[in-house]
DNA sequence: AACAACGGTTCAATATATGAACCGACGATA
DNA sequence: TATCGTCGGTTCATATATTGAACCGTTGTT
């Protein structure tokens, strides 16, 4: 039949494989699947992944064999499997970062009445841990990201600013604009991390979304290496100067807290920064009345 | 040097690779992780799957590009990563088999008091779901495996009477003799299974641990297929006639909660075999005593 | 200072992944 | 009921990505 042809055109891959091993190319299949696309067939894979139907075939069933994916037997179609249940749980057991980390954002996410989420940083990606929104309004950030562009994100920039150097190339390489605000260039990323560093507080003001400001604490480990980060994604309609210091001041006890939980504590460069960044603030604030 | 040689000697592997996909020979590595061996460094890696350092790192690197390992910064050990958290999150949210499960297992070990716990099959493997201990007694039979073998244990036993034809083939591939009770040869198994299919419950009697027994009973779901198994298992010298009939009473009650719960409803011959069974279980005793 | 063990890297050899074409089944359409 | 499009899955020659022996630099021990 001529109709494969046409299909295969549609899933060719735009002949450049950025020195992937075939590993990564099938475990990134993985990351088609979300809550709003549960199930993925054959033929919907190839396209998502820009590969050809054997060889996303024999990919779907690497991931199968080793229980990541399972087929629902009535629609053939893929979806994530139980395996990764029992991984999760061993991760969890062992590294315990969610559950370490939920009564602190809780906290947080009450005192400030809005969005707050924490994310892991591992290798040069910042992982979403856990979100929690604060019931108190109705319009809310709604943050359901599975990692956090460095860039263009309050705790991608506040990975930037304490994570290891390296971090900054990664942002470079994927500089994508999502608002008009999105920092365009090295340069402005430099200069945000710059005034990050001085503050102790990461920022994103509408870079990501329109209408949501974001702020961001570091937190740290054992290793005494940035391990996370702890903000809070606000409607930017609602960020008065008062908002901003309460969230500040609410970030700064969550950080601590988590850093604690995770067996770390707030190097004192941090510590100074936020000192003198609040007051700082208070003194602006005292000029600007 | 010379000593690579050396740890090269150990860590080669038997010449044979059985048609494996890289793949699939990477997301291997991840099981070699457990509670009891959080943290895995590169070498030990290499004894543990029997491959070189270079291939072995390889994979490794693979693995953390996904977010599926990270490397502790201070020991230059690997440890599973935070993007396990976020897939089981999804797998739990668009096919919640754990939490649907949770209620009726609870209770199963209540009623029982006896080590309670659930496995779902996916393609030919039965991978435990979440186990539930009852406080009951101080001396329990403890189940904490990621993967049933299909041969030895009542769950795998009840997934070959009620499962898809092809799990016997993989089954009589790896007899593994636990202990002297383990079904040795493919006859033994194919009378096993025909005793399930007549009782409608998978028993384990001393099969895989000495001194454990274990009954259990199929999960179906939507598909109408074999979905998953609820067992208890149970030290065996308290294993009398009565705690047998309670045990098959309240896995009747847990399978058919459960399979609501996952969608799906139990086929009219189990029920049937069920009732079968349970009255001339009933009738045995009566001519016994 | 010598040694061993570790994490990580190199390069030739080749085992393994790849994709165009193909197959059979299904469902919609007309 | 014949046609078409789409789907999941398979084949095989080709070529590319994986492999492992040997190597390197560092660290900690004796």
């Amino acid at each position: 039949m001529l109709t494969d042809l046409v299909s295969n055109f549609f899933c060719k891959p735009p002949k450049v494989n950025f020195l992937m091993s075939s590993t990564t190319k099938t475990l990134e299949l993985l990351s088609h699947f979300s809550v709003a696309r549960p199930e993925i067939g054959l033929t919907q894979f190839c396209r998502l992944a820009l590969r050809d139907k054997a060889t996303t075939y024999r990919h779907l069933q690497s991931l199968e064999t080793a229980g990541f994916i399972e087929q629902n037997p009535m629609t053939k179609a893929y979806r994530l499997g139980p395996a990764l249940l029992q991984l999760a749980e061993t991760r969890e057991a062992t590294v315990p970062r969610k559950s370490a980390a939920l009564p602190p954002l809780h906290a947080l996410a009450d005192a400030t009445g809005e969005t707050s989420h924490v994310a892991v940083i591992s290798g040069t990606t910042v992982y979403g841990l856990v979100s929690c929104e604060s019931p108190q309004h109705g319009i809310r950030a709604i943050m359901d990201l599975d990692t956090f562009p460095l860039h263009a994100t309050a705790s991608g920039l506040c990975a930037l600013a304490f994570g290891p150097a390296q971090l900054l190339d990664v942002a470079c390489e994927n500089l994508h604009g999502f608002t008009a605000a999105t920092p365009p260039d090295r340069a402005t990323l430099v200069d945000l991390i710059a005034s990050i560093r001085q503050s102790g507080f990461g920022q994103a003001d509408r870079t990501y979304e329109d209408e949501v400001k974001g702020v961001s604490a570091p937190i740290f480990d054992q290793t005494g290496n940035l391990a996370g980060t702890v903000a809070v994604a606000c409607v930017a309609s609602r960020f008065t100067p008062e908002l901003e210091r309460a969230i500040k001041r609410n970030l700064i006890t969550a950080s601590r807290a988590i850093s604690r939980n995770w067996g770390g504590t707030i190097p004192a460069s941090i510590e100074a920064a936020w000192a003198n960044s609040t007051t700082l603030h208070m003194n602006e604030l005292d000029t600007a009345s």
